[in-house]
DNA sequence: TTGACAAATGCACAACTGTTCACCTATTCA
DNA sequence: TGAATAGGTGAACAGTTGTGCATTTGTCAA
């Protein structure tokens, strides 16, 4: 692929955003207003540039059909067949650290990275995959569960179950921890630690999703 | 969500699938010709169904711009806020699985799966990272470097140096180990779980590759 | 200077695409 | 019997969307 302009990888950059955030690609139109532009022919020029460079495809006179080229992915075309085997892929934007110590604020205002997971290997809900979002861990707290400091936990966003392992919000602050829900009872959560205590939530106990999988790099 | 007809879980099947299979969502000509139909609006009485049933989202007038809601995700709207950023992804093959206690062959002959990891996340040699794979890990000899039994490592096929975690063709068995090799001396693998002995290799030694990463579902 | 190229404006056009109106058939249910 | 609902035909319409042509500006290298 050859290089790419600033301007280029910055249509590049709001392509796939747009697509992650949204679930659809967007418009020429929908580009040209979030760069300002006053023509949408400035687009068509990047885009032009982008196809001729290899870095994305599209199919003529089609809305919204685009393809992203990643460098080191095997070459996709709109001619290609998917091979039968092949699974579904989710990607999930890495947001900042988590506590599994005692709880804290998620420090990353926005996500550092990306992390893709097929869905076979780590049971996603057809839906929620594309909400879904992994966290840095911070903290001993989960030790006994296998889940250790530095590692990355990838976050379901769903309604929790007794015994899930869960990225809650206590009293404000975000942790992880494993939720106690018995019938009749209050909620708490449950470190997996006998160092920590358990959890109690004084105010609200607010859980932002459930703990699928867990990535550590060596 | 109320109860779906035959039909209309076939058109939802449909979009479902030729998303996944195009990477966008098919326009309704698209499904009308998928079903033959003779107009466009038998496709949009469907359509509405659907979306009177909380099935699927839309934008109104809006070209290609599905969501689909699936029965325990919490809320999905058009109007639900995702954060921003992406970096390069890497797509892994999953292989079969690696003895991880005493040295066994290779199981699955395909791949069974894949996996992906950011770049940045496991920090991949750009050249390499093509050929990286993942392989199941069974048994409990490296429990000391926190990989357990049913974990899932991933493979960068790469020169080794003393310390890495390789996976390894030792005397035609393949193994995941932590490979020892000091100036001077024999190289050999080291588990890391006192109950495990050393591997000396009689013959052959050969480094596949070296664990860059672990992935374990929760 | 000249040429090549990235970047952008302005406008018009045609195709793609969602949508609506009128009308039809069959089935279910009270 | 009548009403409601699922499913479908046919034709027309309007908004969205991709595209092409002509033109301008600035940068960089030969």
């Amino acid at each position: 692929m050859k290089e790419l302009t600033t301007r280029q990888i910055e249509i590049l950059d709001f392509i796939t955003n747009y697509e992650w955030r949204h679930g659809f690609w967007p418009s020429i139109r929908n580009i040209q207003m979030e760069f300002d532009y006053k023509s949408t022919n400035a687009v068509m020029g990047h885009l032009r540039a982008l196809e001729r460079k290899g870095a994305i495809e599209r199919i003529p006179g089609q809305a919204r059909t685009f393809r992203i080229n990643r460098p080191d992915k095997p070459q996709a075309s709109f001619e290609s067949e998917i091979p039968e085997n092949a699974s579904e892929v989710v990607e999930i934007p890495v947001y900042g650290a988590i506590a599994a110590g005692y709880p804290d604020r998620v420090e990353s205002s926005g996500a550092v990275g990306r992390l893709q997971v097929d869905i076979q290997n780590a049971g996603f809900t057809n839906a929620s995959r594309k909400q879904s979002f992994a966290l840095e861990v911070r903290g001993d707290s989960m030790v006994d569960a296998q889940i250790y400091d530095g590692d990355r936990v990838i976050i379901e966003p769903r309604e929790a179950r007794d015994g899930d392992i869960v990225a809650a919000l206590i009293d404000g602050e975000v942790t992880l921890k494993r939720l106690i829900q018995k019938a009749g009872e209050p909620p708490y959560l449950k470190a997996e630690n006998k160092n920590y205590p358990d959890l109690h939530p004084l105010n609200n106990l607010e859980i932002q999703g459930v703990a699928k999988a867990v990535v550590r790099a060596l």
